[in-house]
DNA sequence: AGGTTCAATCAACTTTTATTGATCTATGGT
DNA sequence: ACCATAGATCAATAAAAGTTGATTGAACCT
């Protein structure tokens, strides 16, 4: 009566731990959608993402880009890397980082479902 | 060059701290966006808001529905109510909470356009 | 080999969040 | 008025996240 909403899918929850956004379109699990969540939650990380966003950058760029810490780039593009927003790249003595869109649009999505599964069927949410 | 994603938009930043999502359909601040993230990322609170799906609950509900200690609860959905993503009716003795579609709905297009802005135009994400 | 640079990791510490139990206020019933 | 219940809030504690500086290892260059 309660679970109209999928928020937990048991069956994709066997997802590797540092786990790219998944094969292909599978509509998240809950705890990777929770990743997600935290990972963008956090100034400096959405202040990477927009980084990012003309393409690939290496890490000395980001800190010079940012100006942060190598230390404290590093802990923050960790995170984004095991939530699936971001990926690796090492090219030489350089590592570059790269968005991964899909992730954001699955998370996206989600949250969709999310807002979808109140305002629809039976009892109206007002 | 890096700024092709309004992640802030200082124009809109001056809403009240405890806001409902805003008067109608602006893009959502960055700082608000990321209170709704942040009041997502916890399973707890997701499991309020699945909870709250088919309709308004009073906390007493809540806390058997979900088997939570009553200032556990409160202060979660203290956190869901600051964040607009829920909204309290008191009526009698009992103060009902019910969902906010809105905001879920206007997160989901915020990080749609995060999304979007990697794969478009000018230098390709890879 | 030795020196240098890029970037991850670790340990110590600080700050933020969450949990617990107790207290306090408001409402309703008697 | 008194008592009971619903729920917010507070203070103390616990746990999680973030910061800092130092160390480490890999890749490159002489």
């Amino acid at each position: 009566m309660v679970d109209r909403l999928v928020l937990a899918d048991p069956v994709l929850s066997t997802l590797e731990t540092t786990a790219p956004p998944g094969s292909k379109e599978e509509p998240l699990a809950e705890d990777q959608a929770q990743r997600l969540l935290r990972a963008l939650a956090e100034p400096i990380r959405l202040q990477v993402l927009a980084a990012l966003q003309n393409g690939e950058r290496c890490v000395c760029d980001l800190t010079s880009d940012l100006d942060l810490g190598q230390s404290k780039l590093s802990f923050h593009l960790k995170v984004l890397k095991e939530a699936g927003l971001i990926r690796a790249r090492q090219d030489g003595r350089w590592i570059y980082y790269g968005l991964e869109p899909a992730s954001l649009l699955l998370l996206r999505d989600w949250l969709g479902e999310l807002a979808v599964a109140c305002q629809s069927p039976a009892p109206p949410c007002s």
